[in-house]
RNA sequence: CGCGGGGUGGAGCAGUCUGGUAGCUCAUCGGGCUCAUAACCCGAAGGUCGUCGGUUCAAAUCCGGCCCCCGCAA
């Protein structure tokens, strides 16, 4: 069960080890993007590729989906960011249980956007984590972790398949051991857990009294959606690409520092130098901060304030 | 028919409303200056203005069709 592409690497992988995949449940296309157009999910389009049967059901508590897996008798079900929360029926049905890719340390960032907020929170370290699943979301008992850390320039993008790459793989090796039934289970300090909420738009506007790590953590941590924004000339920007200049400044936060071919500096708060790589303006392609502005000069000076 | 922005030398933009020699910044090439330079000065090359058609003496500009890119919303 999955839906984004987070959950593609987990099932292939399940079907590269030889695993008989007797189903895969993701969510009901959904109308999406420009002209509203239905579009099936990652997991329905490399399933329907890999000619397995692919299930949709609106809701799990319906007894519909119930039904559904009666028929098809899982030994296991393997969950990756499906997007919706099986009551307990379905839980205790598979023989070997329900297991769940999740891609933090559990018990830090349980919920739905742990990448985005390991990096926003400047994190040096993140995982995967293969869980049991619980009533609660993200509270079961542990059955691996594999840890790798952040890389400071790296963003959510990069992260979240770097993740995925390494849930797949911690998968199969659980769902080994779950068959050989060696597996240990470890519950998690709930005393240690942290939540990571689902993101919004209106984490974008840049604050420049912010330090410049804390802007540099957020472009990265945003990225590719919702993205950090900036107001440049007049024009609403996402900020795709920034770097720690190392420099400091007397100037007050938001003040530009340059603005040029070579590039954009902007000084943050604490005295901090944040500069541009890349960004994209409103209604156009991404482009390097320095090729924007030569059509759309910031002086040296300007000051740059938090959008509305 | 969800809302909206855009396609102009290699890059980013102006020009379109108020048709009449296609402009700016950068890059490129040549020359100069300099101990030197990614800096500065002089000069040059480079564009079927997305595409098809219409109006007109004349279309980047006005009208219509089509293609492509992107943001929002979901």
């Amino acid at each position: 069960m999955g839906t984004p592409d987070f959950a593609v690497p987990s099932l292939e992988a399940l079907a590269e080890a030889g695993h008989e995949i007797c189903g895969v449940f993701t969510q009901p296309d959904k109308p999406k993007n420009r002209g509203m157009k239905l579009q099936q999910s990652p997991v329905k389009q490399r399933a329907l590729a890999l000619g397995l049967s692919v299930y949709q059901p609106a809701k799990m508590r319906d007894g519909e989906a119930l039904a559904i897996l009666r028929e098809l008798k899982p030994e296991l079900i393997a969950v990756a960011a499906y997007g919706k929360i099986l009551p307990t029926d379905i839980l205790e049905l598979p023989r070997l249980g329900c297991v769940n890719v999740h891609s933090s340390l559990l018990p830090k960032y349980r919920g739905a956007a742990p990448i985005n907020w390991a990096i926003l929170n400047g994190e040096d370290e993140t995982g995967v984590t293969i869980q049991y699943m619980a009533e609660g979301v993200d509270t079961g008992d542990i059955l691996a972790q594999s840890r790798t850390p952040i890389d400071l320039n790296e963003n959510a993008a990069q992260l979240y398949d770097r993740l995925a790459r390494m849930g797949a793989a911690l998968l199969i090796e659980t769902v080994k051991e779950l068959e050989a039934g060696t597996a240990k289970p470890v519950p998690q300090d709930h005393g240690k857990a942290s939540h990571a909420s689902m993101l919004s738009r209106e984490q974008s506007p840049m604050d420049w009294t912010r330090t410049a790590r804390q802007l540099h953590d957020q472009v990265r941590g945003l990225y590719p959606w919702p993205a950090a924004t900036a107001v440049l000339d007049g024009v609403r920007c996402k900020i795709l690409r920034t770097a720690l200049s190392g420099e400091t400044t007397g100037k007050s936060a938001g003040t530009v520092l340059q603005g040029d071919k070579k590039g954009l500096k902007i000084a943050c708060g604490g005295g901090d130098v944040l500069e541009v790589l890349e960004l994209q303006p409103d209604g156009k392609k991404a482009m390097a901060a320095s090729a924007f502005l030569l059509g759309h000069p910031v002086p040296p000076g300007s000051i740059l304030t938090k959008q509305e």
